[in-house]
DNA sequence: AAGTCACTCAACCGCAGGACG
DNA sequence: GCGTCCTGCGGTTGAGTGACT
């Protein structure tokens, strides 16, 4: 036997939420706080799910999020961050002042990745394209082989499955993708730098896109309706819906918007630290001893490049 | 002008874990 | 230890919107 759902789905509204919603979970929070969600609904005479109400104060309503778009050492941050933990939104977005892991996941998603991607970037392993490949080879032992088939399912491109879809979908024409990696495809200056600031100067990785990445990024990032708050036309304040019923302050809350949310800090101190360790090895060279990581990097693709001479022709999707 | 496509992001879903009786 | 409830989390969906043809 499952468990019962949090509500009765079928009488609870669903969908984007209106002016007037959000105003009564505004009115109700800054009466009794925020706590036991399942009873705000009917309370704040909400015909919503209470899960459903959780979610829009904690993602739009509270009071000490940015709704404003995200800046590049915000970015920065973010792919650090994920490149450390991975998909874990929730710990990044504590690092961001202001936002949710749904903001976080949804920026990611939408922009962080396909930024990486036209670098060359894997965006879930952070390695070069390029370098997955030549690991792929090593582990398949295919060094001669041409890339007819997907690779099998034990594969380094299946693990990570992000290499191998990434050519096979963020692009219909293969050829376009080729020339927007420059790192695997190209013998431009380009090839040699740009890419791998991100390894180096993590500071660098926004600032030094290419010029397709940058104006897509920040053209979106103006027009996009809903990054901005729009002012509302309204004929009423959420003050309107204060409730006068006397239901008891739940204990730790305050009812005005220094609401403080409680969070695990110990355990993000550690992800955190452990971040910070990462950068100022990385920044040290202290994960490489002869070289820096950039250089390793690098060496490793000329040689990758050397040693196979045929590997632009072998690709074949 | 109309239709189609691509993108963004708010919201939903299911699961996991903690608190509590 | 077990069951229930609540909350947090990450993945996914789909409505809305602008760009393109």
């Amino acid at each position: 036997m499952g468990r019962p759902p949090c509500c009765d789905k079928s009488n609870v509204k669903k969908g984007l939420w209106t002016e007037e919603e959000d105003a009564k979970i505004l009115a109700y929070v800054a009466i009794h706080g925020v706590g036991n969600w399942s009873l705000i609904p009917k309370k704040a005479g909400l015909n919503r799910c209470g899960k459903s109400c959780r979610l829009r104060w904690t993602n739009y309503l509270r009071p000490d999020l940015k709704h404003d778009s995200f800046s590049t050492q915000e970015e920065e941050l973010i792919i650090e961050c994920h490149r450390a933990i991975g998909s874990r939104w929730s710990s990044i977005a504590r690092k961001l002042p202001g936002r949710t892991d749904n903001d976080v996941k949804n920026h990611w998603n939408t922009k962080l990745k396909k930024k990486l991607m036209k670098m060359g970037i894997d965006p879930v392993t952070h390695k070069p394209v390029s370098q997955l490949l030549a690991e792929f080879r090593n582990i398949s032992g295919h060094g001669n082989a041409s890339f007819k088939t997907e690779p099998s399912n034990n594969s380094i491109l299946t693990q990570s499955n992000s290499a191998w879809e990434m050519m096979r979908n963020t692009t219909t024409n293969h050829e376009s993708y080729y020339t927007n990696s420059p790192m695997m495809f190209t013998n431009s200056s380009e090839y040699q730098t740009t890419p791998f600031h991100f390894y180096s100067h993590p500071n660098h990785l926004l600032n030094g896109t290419t010029s397709s990445c940058s104006s897509s990024s920040s053209s979106t990032s103006i027009t996009q309706p809903n990054q901005v708050p729009q002012t509302p036309v309204t004929n009423f304040y959420w003050s309107d819906f204060l409730l006068s019923d006397p239901v008891p302050q739940v204990v730790g809350s305050s009812a005005t918007s220094d609401l403080t949310f409680t969070q695990n800090e110990n355990h993000f101190n550690i992800e955190a630290e452990y971040i910070s360790q990462n950068i100022d090895s990385k920044a040290s060279g202290t994960c490489h001893s002869a070289s820096s990581f950039v250089d390793e990097i690098l060496d490793k693709d000329q040689e990758m490049l050397s040693q196979f001479p045929q590997l632009l022709n072998d690709f074949d999707y």
